[in-house]
DNA sequence: TATCGGATGATAATTACTATCACCCAGGCG
DNA sequence: CGCCTGGGTGATAGTAATTATCATCCGATA
């Protein structure tokens, strides 16, 4: 881990152009219409090496778009992920969450149900290797999330509920979601 | 990693009956009040392996104290985060960061302006060693997001500004933040 | 036990989405 | 190329999760 593990701006000008090159087959493929918003949103998100939020990449495209709604931003984005054009660095955003154990130790979160379990990997608080900084930052620690699907969700999904966080074409549909294992109902 | 790796709930009830044990002398290094509701937070808190939210916390504590309000819940989780009694899980919750990378890599989070660059470490990529499962769980990936302090930030920790969502007794100061890179003033 | 500054409860305000819905336009069809 | 049609969009209302405000309370110290 050294400092070349800092992606350069060079890197992603070039993984930029590629990616905008391929998207709109990639839309037509998806069956997804090639609305400008929806090309400038990606051109906008693809260009930024700060993981922007949906507000950031508004003020950006207003700019060019001035009657763009932000209502499209937030949407376009949660459809880049959907269809695995983006992906959102926070996927445990909704609401805070807390934990008691101040001992040193990772997490196995659930993607569907947000279930989140304590795990315990020695391996895993070494990361670092003692290294103090990296480039401008100094390092303070590190945390790993195990992304998993819990038993319970993993039945759910086999039986065709489809996976929260998937917004698609159908918006309009319930799905059952447990949040810190209990039952609840949320609109998707 | 194996199962063992996941924290039991043997282990965790042990561990809170000693932490909570700690907590009044705690409280009183730190020049904190020992009021029943930080301790009633403390000790659902520290009781519960699943990582609750204020909400989950509040209605737990309802049954015994109906009067407590949520606004307390809040600020106490949020003080108990300040003194190191408990951590937030989701330190970037505040508002959902998206990635037009979608190459495998991982984050450098700046703890107080919340920029985020992205690291790419071999070593990080194979954290499960292609193992597929851990008890019920279906393993699907790993995201590793290394804490530091960025050089900006860096230098305005030791010219003595306060940290950001460091609680306390202070909640009337303004101070500078930025999200994101941009430079932008928020409440405290 | 009197004092006083931090802590609390009630509630208003804010932030970040998310839903609704009328209208629009991208893409298939002739 | 000019209609059709359903997904896409903008405007806006609504919601969830905090966060701020402030009068009142009460834990700590003298
Ligand atoms: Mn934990
Ligand atoms: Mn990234
Ligand atoms: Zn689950
Ligand atoms: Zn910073």
């Amino acid at each position: 881990m050294n400092d070349q593990t800092l992606v350069t701006d060079k890197w992603r000008a070039a993984y930029a152009a590629r990616r905008l090159a391929e998207f709109t087959s990639r839309c037509r493929e998806r069956g997804l219409a090639i609305t400008p918003q929806r090309v400038a949103v990606m051109r906008v998100l693809v260009a930024s090496g700060d993981h922007p939020r949906a507000e950031t990449v508004f003020a950006k495209l207003r700019k060019e778009y001035p009657n763009i709604s932000l209502a499209t931003v937030h949407r376009t984005l949660e459809t880049l992920c959907a269809i695995g054009e983006a992906r959102k660095v926070t996927p445990l955003h909704d609401s805070a969450r807390y934990d008691g154990n101040t001992a040193p130790h990772h997490h196995l979160v659930c993607v569907r149900c947000r279930k989140i379990r304590d795990i315990d990997v020695p391996e895993f608080n070494d990361l670092l290797h003692g290294r103090q900084s990296l480039g401008e930052f100094q390092l303070l620690g590190c945390a790993v999330e195990v992304q998993a699907l819990c038993g319970e969700c993993r039945r759910a999904a086999n039986s065709g509920v489809r996976t929260p966080n998937s917004r698609g074409q159908t918006h309009n549909l319930k799905q059952r979601i447990t949040r810190e294992g209990e039952t609840l109902w949320r609109k998707h």
